[in-house]
RNA sequence: GCCCCCGUAGCUCAGUUGGAUAGAGCGAGUGCCUUCUAAGCACGAGGUCGCAGGUUCGAGUCCUGCCGGGGGCACCA
């Protein structure tokens, strides 16, 4: 019995009781259930009683009597009580919870997906770095968690398109191609130009591919600086995320978009809907109106656009492909264009709290023997996506950065996470797949199989109620890391069933020692084991990081 | 000055969207391997949930103010 099931168990035993004429109110949808910390609170609790007391105006306890009367007549409830102000603590028959495992094993890689956002188009925005410069620690992070969300949301049922705003239309652009120039002719880079390696090397093979370009004329050397420049750049960016394990289904490039006039019609349209205006020779946006700030320019008064003009423009254009939900990934430096996203949003006739979330990531540091961490053998202190997995390696790299929430900023300790220790989380995690998959591998060399079926009755010990207890929140977790955007549930959750697992492992015997027979109770448990790798690859499969079978 | 985020055990952080006695891991202590991976497990100490009010049956969680830390407030991108 899942925990679903119980709380439509709970929902019928509410509507019987109301049949029955033992309580008046409407009986609810669903109720929340709880799997609550102390065991001597039932394996599930449910506030039901408590939520309904006021609508049937009677005292909780009252009210949980009630239901708990109709409650007890399925069999695969063992016990319910009614506590404290009026909580209904039920147990589960031991055969009722150790179907689960059958259930999960049938399921394999489906456990855990749902049907909770399947309504939901949503357009997922992350990353979206300029094609001026690699991908750096904050967009790594985005990348992970963003990568992880969409995962997340794709399990929950949501339709999910993963999009990188390419910003290759502007100045940034220009002062890119500049400084690629600068350093093909050994010059010093311009003012607010691009330093680095990273440029000297684009620039190189510029050159080689165009012996003749330190020669020529500017205009022409830049156009070709500018446009390779960026195709190098963009390659090597996409080379590096893919490395990391995200693909994205769109490269949306702010060039195409200018080329095709939607900058134009965006604008054309806000001004439809009465929020533009002049001032000063420019083009606003009377962004205030809808709570932002202050107004922003969508033209300049030289004529050329701003970089929210883009904005806007790629709003709409999002909107026109049919996505409900926008969902833009940010770090907390840019935490400012909430506002003016959310004004746009409006200003076009939208829904500001429906069709645009903005998820703010706080910042990231690298730590080193407690210090700040810098890479030793450069200039520049900016720690690149790649240096990251190549002190970490992808794994850890991915893990680290998404089992802390978007709101708190992370140092990462280098030390910590490239042990191959249990310190280390995500080991510690891999580490419990390891494990089981070196058991199961061990049980067919006995030529042990879990067969078609088991006993779930078998599976009693205390050990092994907590385990299926934890196996079975899996889905809610999933369901709950999407609704509020937060991937780091999984993570946290996957550390609390790794170590539930190592417990129920270190007290109950799976295989037969010696020359022992396998018994009913070794397959129950091969089940249970089965059902629990499950759980750990799946969950693993979210983040984007490996279930390893040998560590 | 205004806006956003954070403040929970010595350290790093969770906290099931308002529920019961606030939890993990690390650090430090003591045990557990002649058989499934000891990269593991078991046993304890450690708290004014930044402070002060408010909302209600109930607040770490919601509201207001204050203190402290981080980030941001362009006809830049």
């Amino acid at each position: 019995m899942t925990p679903a099931d119980l709380a439509e168990a709970v929902v019928s035993a509410i509507r019987a009781a109301v049949d029955a004429g033992d309580l008046a109110v409407t009986p609810p949808d669903s109720v929340v259930i709880e799997r609550p910390k102390n065991r001597d609170h039932g394996d599930y609790a449910t506030n039901a009683a408590l939520q309904l007391a006021k609508p049937a105006g009677r005292p909780p306890r009252d009210v949980a009597e009630a239901i708990a009367a109709h409650l007890r007549t399925s069999t695969s409830i063992a016990a319910v009580e009614v506590a404290g102000p009026g909580f209904l603590n039920i147990t589960l028959s031991d055969a009722a919870q150790g179907e689960l495992a059958r259930l999960i094993v049938a399921a394999g890689s489906a456990y855990g997906t749902s049907d909770t956002l399947s309504k939901e188009k949503v357009n997922l925005e992350f990353v979206s770095a300029n094609p001026t410069g690699p991908i750096h620690l904050g967009h790594t992070r985005w990348a992970a968690l963003g990568d992880a969300l969409g995962r997340i949301l794709t399990a929950a049922g949501a339709d999910v398109t993963r999009e990188y705003y390419l910003n290759d239309a502007g100045v940034q652009v220009d002062r890119f191609a500049e400084s690629l120039r600068a350093a093909a002719l050994g010059h010093e880079a311009p003012e607010d130009g691009y330093v680095g390696d990273y440029v000297t090397a684009i620039a190189d093979r510029i050159v080689a591919a165009h012996p003749d370009i330190t020669t020529m004329a500017e205009p022409d050397a830049l156009a070709i600086f500018r446009r390779e420049g960026m195709e190098l750049m963009l390659a090597e960016i996409r080379k590096s995320l893919a490395e990391f394990g995200v693909e994205f289904d769109v490269y949306f490039s702010e060039q195409a978009m200018r080329d095709k006039g939607e900058l134009d019609a965006a604008l054309a349209s806000l001004r439809a809907h009465g929020h533009v205006f002049e001032q000063d020779g420019a083009v606003w946006l009377r962004t205030t109106d809808f709570g932002d700030d202050k107004d922003r320019v969508v033209r300049k008064s030289d004529g050329e656009w701003t970089y929210f003009a883009g904005d806007c423009a790629y709003y709409l254009d999002k909107r026109e492909r049919g996505f409900d939900r926008l969902i833009y990934m940010l770090g907390a430096d840019h935490h400012g264009y909430v506002g003016r996203l959310k004004a746009v949003c409006a200003s076009f006739g939208d829904d500001p709290d429906k069709n645009v979330e903005v998820l703010i990531g706080q910042l990231v540091n690298l730590l080193k023997d407690g210090e700040p961490f810098r890479m030793s053998k450069r200039a520049g202190t900016i720690i690149w996506m790649t240096d990251l997995v190549d002190l970490l390696g992808v794994d850890a790299a991915r893990y680290a950065l998404s089992r802390y929430s978007t709101d708190s900023p992370i140092d990462i300790d280098l030390d910590l996470w490239a042990k191959q220790t249990s310190d280390n989380p995500v080991f510690y995690v891999q580490y419990a797949h390891a494990r089981i998959s070196s058991l199961l591998r061990n049980a067919v060399e006995l030529g042990i199989t879990r067969g078609d079926d088991y006993d779930p009755s078998l599976l009693a010990e205390p050990q092994e109620g907590e385990l299926l207890g934890a196996l079975g929140e899996f889905p809610r977790v999933v369901t709950s890391a999407a609704e509020l955007r937060e991937p780091h549930r999984v993570a946290r959750y996957l550390e609390s069933l790794a170590g539930t697992y190592h417990r129920f492992y270190d007290a109950c015997r799976v295989l037969p020692m010696g020359d022992e027979p396998a018994t009913d109770t070794t397959r129950a448990r091969l089940w249970l084991v089965e059902a629990t790798r499950v759980v750990l690859a799946n969950g693993l499969g979210l983040l984007g990081v490996s279930a390893p079978e040998r560590m």
